[in-house]
RNA sequence: GGGGGUGUGGCGGAAUGGUAGACGCGACGGAUUCAAAAUCCGUUUUCGCAAGAAGUGUCGGUUCGAGUCCGACCACCCCUACCA
């Protein structure tokens, strides 16, 4: 017999099956629970999620075969855009698209032998998950987690719905890539801004989160103190006679020199009804304002409305009020004071416009003249932890730095009643009313009589209806009368059902919830959620860094308020680990006007096509379809083996970083298994070889600790290494057998397979997957002799073999030779090798 | 503009402040074979026949000793961006 992985995978995994190995048990084993970003069915797996669930299992495996309760469950993020797109290309409904692919990604996922309990599959558009959803949601919304306003949105025209401030990207949508509009609708928000500051400081307690993770969340959350009070106007129209201002340099007051206020502004607003000319220029601000050239090239455009504010330490001085384009409404009060000597951008506005620009400090020691000089060109913008000399100050010291003469602002402001120091976050309200068809129904009604009322419990769910058609843009669900007209459950009149649907990012906002308890006929139940919660290893892609990892503890937060989770869930990813993307060259040829055309890399060998030609190859990028540098999962599992396949996404390159995949690299990992397992069914006739049984626990003792540390890359690098000393070894008989079962053990997460192959070959009892993973004996970690290097300053000069006990003691000695000092020193530790 | 990260052989990458280049790929040589594939045994940082010397992006510093710590610079990558 020759290694056969088509016949043994499916074999053992059979053998898994009848032993029902992997269900997810609560019992007196302490638990663990790691779970893996679960995938959207698109139709097919790819390469990112072989390597993030090979991973996933190996950490899974890894803590079963240590003795934990281990629940590794997976499902589907199954509402979502490419169904309905799909069904309006090619006619079809989005569900029966959903499921068809669902069924096929499962088959394609199960043979990649991943150890997951699959009785707990759900997918988010299973009706009893929209059911509990839609519970939470009522829940939610009557804890006040949920509320309706009228906002501007971001508009998507092509894909017809809106989108988050999040998936606008350069002002284009994340999916359609069409520039986006602005609208003003009435939708649903969850208060995750409540939850900002909370959200910020609880950061620092997770420890097992990647820094930068972190970082990108407090940045995207962005908190900013300063000082927020209102200018006075002096000729606005009635109503107007305050206009709030938030600024975080409040020390630069006296260096003010107008006001602008964002187009959106409610003043302007009043204005341009009036005043065609404020109306065309708002107009034309709108329109720059989302095309990417705006942004790339971001020029300041102002208009003068003729009003003026007056100065609040000086009700004496005036300033003027302009337009600016590039003041933002939902950010801070939607009105800034300009303060050019120190702003790069008020200082571009204020030169464009012929503004007055004055100092308010300069370097330290400068005088009024001198500050005012050397702001006249360009701004002064030190650090704020830099010590400067205020010229035009008005609190505290004329010498102090940035930080502290904002916080003397503030105090001033406040002391003397004009404004008040507020913290303000960047993290806006999520919107999450979606005009789709393909999500989960937001279970209210609009009754004329009662305005908008939850749907009652007991009627939910609110499924989607089945006959509706795509082939108009828009929301179906918006043209279904039978669907849309209902009944008021508070006083029984004809009322219409809420035709958004919701975002999907709250499908993935509590999966890992639903995980504990998939079935259950209330969200969670408490006794599951108890034992499972929280996530202790999480793996995905960094892409969701922050949107999906924000929300989730968002809305874990809200379940704790509302019972659904236990206080203890209040941050649900104890761990997170973000890995690295499959990447491959990409080849290509140009035709004859030069265009890049793509190839298959089943088509390149050794840089040529069939016919010769020879391809340019662009190295390491993510695969693509569109650039055809992609490797189908399936083609290689049929190939060599699941076990290459989770082999060679294990080797070489570290978990977080991209990892190239190679021909050359998978036939070398199907290689090694294959001659491991010939290894294994070599019967060797000999005695113990002390030199193996010590390599033994040593690899024990590296592949664990490697495992431990999420550095898969050398545990592999360690396997290979005890494998070579095997190959070499004389040993036989049982020792051989003993080292040979070992290393099935060590094997066992990432090749799981081969390692029930190998272990039965050598003789273990069951199954390797039931095998309490080894410990090394600490005795046999150290060799009785050893060599050490012998250091000249820092040199290494020679090398001598000792017994064990001499290799203590100090490590450097100070010599005297007869022309300068020297020193030598040997390592107290034993020679590499 | 702001924030973060990374620079080590031909390549992916190893190295608790203590022998730089583990392990793998590729390449080269040999064995086996009629031949090839597969397999097995070697060699493979550079210069040098050798002894030896140099060597972790660049320049400095700390240290008996620096890929690792500190400072400056260079290059590349990622995220983010009119945030008041």
């Amino acid at each position: 017999m020759s290694y056969d992985p088509a016949q043994s995978e499916t074999r053992w995994q059979a053998a898994w099956d009848a032993a029902d190995s992997f269900r997810a048990l609560r019992d007196e084993r302490p638990k663990y629970y790691v779970l893996e970003m679960f995938p959207y069915p698109s139709g097919r797996i790819h390469m990112g999620h072989v390597r993030n669930y090979t991973m996933g299992d190996v950490v899974a495996r890894y803590k079963r075969a240590q003795g934990f309760s281990v629940l590794h469950p997976m499902g589907w993020d199954a509402f979502g855009m490419p169904a309905e797109n799909a069904a309006m290309e090619q006619g079809g409904h989005p569900r029966d698209w959903t499921y068809a692919n669902i069924a096929t990604m499962r088959d394609q996922l199960k043979p990649l032998g991943l150890s997951i309990d699959w009785s707990r599959e759900f997918a988010t558009c299973d009706d009893d998950y929209v059911h509990q959803q839609q519970s939470m949601f009522l829940d939610f919304l009557e804890s006040g987690l949920i509320y309706r306003k009228s906002a501007m949105v971001n508009w998507d025209p092509v894909d017809m719905t809106v989108l988050a401030n999040e998936q606008v990207i350069d002002g284009k949508g994340w999916r359609s890539n069409a520039p986006v509009e602005r609208r003003e609708l009435t939708q649903w928000f969850f208060r995750i801004s409540d939850y900002s500051g909370e959200l910020l400081d609880a950061l620092d307690g997770l420890d097992g989160w990647p820094e930068k993770v972190r970082l990108m969340q407090a940045n995207w959350i962005g908190r900013s103190r300063g000082l927020q009070f209102a200018f006075e106007t002096v000729n606005a129209p009635a109503g107007f006679d305050r206009i709030e201002v938030y600024t975080t340099r409040p020390d630069t007051l006296m260096g003010a020199s107008f006001a602008a206020l964002s187009p959106d502004h409610p003043l302007i607003k009043a204005l341009a009804a009036e005043r065609p000319d404020i109306a065309d220029f708002c107009a034309e601000c709108r329109r720059i304002g989302t095309t990417e050239e705006a942004i790339e090239t971001a020029e300041k455009l102002g208009f003068d409305t003729g009003l003026t504010v007056r100065h609040p330490l000086d009700p004496t001085w005036e300033l003027p009020i302009w337009i600016a384009n590039f003041v933002l409404m939902d950010y801070g009060t939607g009105a800034i004071f300009g303060s050019p000597a120190h702003d790069e951008r008020d200082h571009e506005f204020a030169t464009k416009y012929g503004l007055p620009i004055r100092a308010t400090f300069g370097p330290q020691g400068a005088t009024l003249e001198q500050a005012d000089a050397l702001v006249a060109d360009g701004p002064f913008v030190p650090l704020k932890s830099e010590p400067v000399t205020y010229v035009r100050g008005f609190a505290g010291a004329a010498d102090q730095t940035g930080e502290v003469a904002v916080a003397a602002a503030i105090q001033h402001a406040e002391a003397a009643g004009y404004g008040e120091g507020v913290t303000k976050f960047r993290l806006r309200d999520w919107g999450i009313s979606r005009q789709r068809y393909w999500g989960c129904p937001i279970p209210v009604v609009h009754c004329e009589t009662c305005g908008t009322v939850p749907e009652a419990k007991e009627n939910l769910p609110v499924l989607l209806p089945a006959d509706v058609s795509f082939d108009i843009p828009g929301n179906p669900l918006d043209r279904h009368p039978t669907w849309r007209d209902t009944v008021c459950p508070k006083c029984g009149g004809a009322a219409r059902r809420e035709t958004d649907t919701m975002d999907t990012f709250v499908d993935l906002s509590w999966y890992y919830a639903r995980f504990t308890a998939p079935h259950a006929a209330t969200p969670t139940v408490a006794e599951d959620a108890d034992y499972w919660m929280n996530v202790d290893q999480y793996i995905g892609g960094i892409e969701h860094a922050i949107l999906h990892l924000l929300y989730s503890r968002f809305f874990a937060r809200a379940m704790v308020k509302t019972g659904h989770l236990p206080e203890k869930s209040t941050e649900p990813f104890a761990a997170l680990f973000t890995q690295g993307m499959v990447t491959h060259e990409i080849y290509l040829t140009r035709d004859d006007r030069g265009r890049a055309v793509y190839h298959l890399p089943e088509d390149v060998t050794d840089g040529k096509l069939a016919d010769g030609r020879v391809v340019e190859i662009i190295p390491s990028a993510k695969m693509s379809k569109s650039k055809k540098n992609v490797v189908d999962p399936v083609n290689i599992v049929e190939n060599f083996g699941a076990d290459t396949a989770r082999w060679f996404m294990l080797s070489d390159s570290p978990p977080e970083r991209d990892i190239e995949w190679t021909a050359s690299g998978a036939e070398a990992a199907h290689r090694f298994l294959a001659r491991l397992y010939r290894q294994a069914e070599t019967v060797a006739e000999g005695a113990e070889d002390p030199d193996l049984t010590r390599a033994v626990h040593r690899a024990i003792d590296e592949v664990t600790r490697a495992i431990e540390g999420f550095a898969f890359n050398k545990a592999v690098a360690k396997i290979y290494e005890i494998a070579n000393t095997l190959g070499k070894s004389p040993a036989g008989g049982e020792s051989r057998k003993w080292a040979l079962r070992t290393i099935a053990q060590l094997m066992a997460p990432m090749v799981p397979h081969l390692a029930e192959d190998i272990w039965q070959l050598a003789g273990g009892q069951g199954l390797v997957v039931d095998a309490r993973w080894p410990v090394a004996d600490p005795a046999m970690l150290v060799d009785d002799s050893v060599t050490l290097p012998i250091q000249i300053n820092g040199k290494r000069r020679a090398e001598i073999s000792v017994p064990k006990r001499y290799a203590q003691g100090p490590r450097s000695r100070l010599l005297s030779s007869p022309t300068k000092p020297c020193s030598v020193s040997w390592m107290a530790r034993p020679s590499r090798s």
